[in-house]
DNA sequence: TGTCTATATGCGTATGTGCTCATATAAGCG
DNA sequence: CGCTTATATGAGCACATACGCATATAGACA
């Protein structure tokens, strides 16, 4: 039958019913929050940020990407198929060379502020540091 | 051997080496890619996404969240051990309650962006928004 | 002390992922 | 046409990951 295998322990005590239905509210739809899964997962691979960022700033062959990573050709054609299946990035032929370039803004926009946050605070994660007693 | 594994095909004919060259200046640093690649990791799971956007706005404890998520205590539980190894939540204790926050405001900002561009646009790709002149 | 509840965690597993290898497609050129 | 180059793609593999189960820890309370 398997009736309640959610809860697993934590009965309705522990629970704060205003909290939980105050996150209901303001809770997010499932296809978004799929949709953003899929939009940060893009962006949740080192390969892929080298990508998108170099093709954020100009159009670059599969090869041009290869030497630049200092990837397989085969890495980069597989890890741009994927970024082309999410319409991330976009393709163009000419003659034996595809030219790619990244056609989604918002991808490219998430990118730059995480650059620009980890770029600043580099490895500090919040300069409020509370030094009660200090060592 | 495994001389030039690298190349795999593409020999220097068709690179651009002025592109190259100049992707490899406005290059990212190898640490840099590797936090990035890091937190957007952390928001690469429609269950983290959830648990980020609830802990964002309050504080809740285990219990809330796996009410809220309809999941069981274990699997939230694992994903926080997750989140606070990345120093991404913080926990408070009150009995045997633990209490979780967000802590790192760069990653609730990255999560708020998303959303924010995501049902802005909702299936549209882009508008070509045009810039107004005032904010 | 013992029991109950809330949370944490080791282990197992099913699924996902990023790469390599081999090969296919496609265009240029003799 | 065949040969070469640039890219794409299927198969396979090594590894990661998200969850469930069982159990451990930790505090409250009798």
């Amino acid at each position: 039958m398997a009736s309640e295998r959610t809860q697993d322990k934590c009965r309705e005590t522990a629970v704060h019913p205003d909290a939980v239905a105050a996150c209901e509210a303001s809770g997010l739809a499932e296809p978004v929050i799929r949709d953003l899964a899929e939009s940060f997962k893009a962006l949740a691979d080192p390969t892929r940020i080298r990508i998108l960022h170099s093709l954020s700033r100009q159009e670059l062959c599969v090869c041009d990407l290869a030497q630049l990573l200092g990837m397989a050709q085969s890495a980069v054609s597989h890890q741009l198929r994927y970024l082309r299946t999410l319409r991330i990035v976009r393709n163009r032929r000419a003659g034996n060379t595809v030219y790619y370039t990244c056609d989604d803004e918002h991808i490219t926009s998430l990118l730059q502020l995480g650059i620009d946050h980890i770029q600043h605070v580099s490895r500090d994660k919040e300069h409020t540091i509370a030094r009660s007693t200090q060592p």
